[in-house]
DNA sequence: GGGTTTTTTGAGCGATCACTCAAGTATATA
DNA sequence: TATATACTTGAGTGATCGCTCAAAAAACCC
């Protein structure tokens, strides 16, 4: 039997990916429609239908994309400044990183929306959520092996507040007037006091 | 003319919007049917547009309870232990309140999902959250003024920053595992340190 | 170029959305 | 009790939801 192969899409699925994470990263899940989806992507429902399945589907791929760039930077941080300084620039790395499509965090506005009605992007989130914390709580344990903070905490403790704390300023820089740069400072200053 | 009153309605109507904020606090605002509302308030179709005009009308009443109430708790921690006080019991009494309809705040959830469509409700829920850090503003004043926290920052910004890591908190509550007390005592202890 | 296979197209599916309104019902005054 | 007035009912509005599928168009192999 051979395999032909006839015909390819003409489109970037990773291109696809990206520009449907923007928007649902934006607009959330229940604010995004499909109509939405096939004007940004330029796609008619049954070339969308074919490449991803279904609105949930292609917002997983979409999630996943963020958690997977979301690590990327923290790592290219972290072989810039090492892993305490990563921690220390991150807050205002994320603050003030211009024209992304939402300050608040996707995974949190995620969590936040789908949480209450049992859907399993929730869960997956929540996940991904959880991967950033276990990376950063070996980031926290590197910073103490290196003396740089000290040891009376555990860096999963270290962790959990950090990543809390990232979330309570990506909410408020949400806001209209917000001071964001300044909470990013004061979270950063108070790495230096541990 | 004679006024005549031949009528009034069966219900309570302070009673409906409570129900109707805890709905819309849990579900947000697109993840709350008007199939939902009717179920959860008990009334038909033409009862709910006659009392409260719109969906968004009657989300608009369920904040502002949501906001009038969480001030009403931050007043009343405030009568029993003082201004510092408050500040250092709310995040723990808002962890640790038993079964609320969401763990997060409806604000920010408000916020973060209407914010991208520039919907009128997104603006308002800034306004109570503006309200709120305004109040979190009064009570950083008056631990100063008491001696119980340096005058070195303003209390605007303390209050700022105060307001971002309880929404991380509360973010971070909405999920499975998550340590809010810790987390809650760690924001608490912070205070002292200031 | 012919034939095969895949992608693209877009009208349209049933379901649900927020919402309306005419008819029926209940409660006030007279 | 009679009447006026408001509240309640629930079928039904047009619009939009996520999604399907048969037909047309395009790219590959021989």
């Amino acid at each position: 039997m051979v395999i032909r192969m006839p015909r390819k899409p003409n489109y970037d699925r990773e291109d696809l990916i990206t520009r449907a994470r923007d928007l649902f990263w934006a607009r959330g899940w229940a604010g995004t429609s499909l109509k939405d989806l096939e004007a940004c992507l330029d796609m008619k429902p049954g070339s969308f239908y074919a490449a991803f399945g279904s609105k949930d589907a292609l917002f997983e791929l979409a999630m996943k994309k963020y958690s997977h760039d979301s690590l990327a930077r923290i790592d290219k941080l972290v072989a810039e400044l090492g892993a305490f300084g990563a921690l220390q620039a991150l807050p205002l790395a994320i603050v003030s990183t211009p024209a992304t499509p939402a300050k608040a965090c996707m995974l949190s506005k995620t969590l936040l929306e789908l949480q209450a009605h049992n859907h399993p992007l929730a869960g997956l989130a929540d996940e991904y959520l959880t991967k950033m914390e276990a990376r950063f709580g070996e980031l926290f344990a590197q910073a103490q092996a290196m003396g740089q903070i000290s040891p009376a905490q555990s860096p999963q403790k270290l962790a959990v507040r950090y990543q809390s704390d990232l979330l309570g300023l990506r909410v408020t820089a949400e806001r209209a007037g917000a001071d964001a740069i300044g909470i990013a400072d004061q979270i950063s200053q108070g790495l230096t006091r541990l």
